[in-house]
DNA sequence: TTATTAATTGTAAAATCAACACTAAAAAAA
DNA sequence: TTTTTTTAGTGTTGATTTTACAATTAATAA
């Protein structure tokens, strides 16, 4: 039956970091576990891996599952190992990060699931190596942005510069001055402005602007390069 | 036995991308494999994973046991997970990566395995995805080095800067201006000079220097930032 | 002594970055 | 209708960093 048949087998799983992003602060969606062990406690969104599925199929599963999500950015992280992570069996879990825009999803999640989102700031305490894996994939989107356009994956299709600018200081937990922000950003060439304006944030209201696609896969390289080290800033 | 006993379980395997130079060129280990599927063919080191190892202890244990190498740069890089990767039977792979100074260790490879060094432009057809695993490697350590001192791992103790440059235009596959580069490699702080030169390269000889190691870990984040757009450069 | 080879070093122009504050638009309040 | 309030939008200057570029030095070999 099976073929390398002396080799121990594992249980594989993976877990989903859930980053999205409101207008005012980045949080991420937690889910309390619903069977035991640490049932009831908060958790991210995993599922084990199938028989005849990939990895990426598999997290793009657990989060239509769970959540309704469907369609959204997401990248594996890290994969992790430690012998004693899962207290009742061994289990090895491929962490994999998410990007969306809150609004955009409210309604599937409300309904379907107790998720519940988080900010970063106050994140409640985790079962098993969650918590790493929280602080792991908070790195990776904080050093991915610093070098690529990924977060306008947490923003709507339309959106203003200062709201993306928020969302900059919210990643990097930073403050930026607003007008080498509009500047640097505009320069990428990444952004159409609208003629229509956004009349909620303010009584001015501040200019839509929308991604240009054909830009953003040919600059996806070569973005911005204004936070310096990423790495060391802590959120 | 087992508690979560309804889940599929999986063979997990981890395989290292050894970068390996020599002075003149950035080379990765490669070696036969000895057994069927694809025996006699070119290969990455890989093992299964046991029953209670990490995923970081499986890999340290492959790389001692397959070439004797001990103590050396090793980092995750990513898991491969199609469910078709291995032709036998469905096998998830953690790759990692590690980086080596060839010389150092010469001996245990020679005589131990079938090991062999192949320059990075002239490797051969690999088993099963290593081909795409050398890939994702080659762009992580691009990636990694144009923003963190890694390639200092690569060198020996002591090194001359013309063989610090070798290395950087080998990795980044580009030629970088000698003054500018030892104006910046200087200025970061993390070399010595010592009092003794390398006369084996010119009939002036070069000055040798060491890292050092306190500022290492001190400027492992923010270091150089030289190398423009590193996910692009194509090795 | 001369020729050869690679190591070492500096400067000036260009580009980029960082700091900084006022005006404009619209709604709300008076 | 006028005034107040609030947030959006915009430019300049000095400092810093980056880039481009070539002559001299040290040592060996001829």
């Amino acid at each position: 039956m099976h073929k390398y048949s002396k080799q121990t087998r594992h249980l594989l799983a993976v877990d989903c970091i859930i980053f999205g992003f409101d207008g005012e602060s980045l949080k991420i969606l937690l889910i309390q576990r619903g069977f035991q062990p640490e049932k009831g406690n908060w958790s991210l969104m995993g599922g084990f891996v199938l028989q005849d599925e990939s990895l990426d199929q598999a997290s793009n599963r657990i989060l239509k599952e769970l959540t309704g999500l469907d369609g959204v950015y997401l990248e594996q992280l890290h994969t992790f190992g430690d012998t004693s992570r899962d207290p009742i069996e061994r289990t090895i879990s491929t962490a994999y990060f998410a990007l969306i825009d809150i609004h955009k999803y409210e309604k599937q999640l409300n309904n379907d699931y107790h998720a519940e989102w988080f900010q970063l700031k106050r994140i409640p305490k985790l079962i098993f190596d969650h918590q790493d894996m929280v602080e792991a994939a908070k790195r990776r989107i904080r050093y991915k942005a610093a070098l690529h356009p990924i977060l306008f994956e947490l923003l709507p299709d339309k959106f203003t510069i200062p709201q993306l600018q928020i969302l900059y200081e919210n990643v990097f937990n930073t403050t930026i001055d607003k007008r080498n922000f509009s500047k640097r950003v505009l320069a990428t060439g990444l952004l159409i402005k609208l003629s229509e304006k956004d009349k909620a944030g303010s009584k001015r209201g501040a200019y839509y602007y929308q991604l240009n696609r054909q830009n953003y896969y040919a600059k996806f390289q070569a973005f911005l390069n204004f936070i310096p080290n990423p790495d060391t800033l802590l959120l």
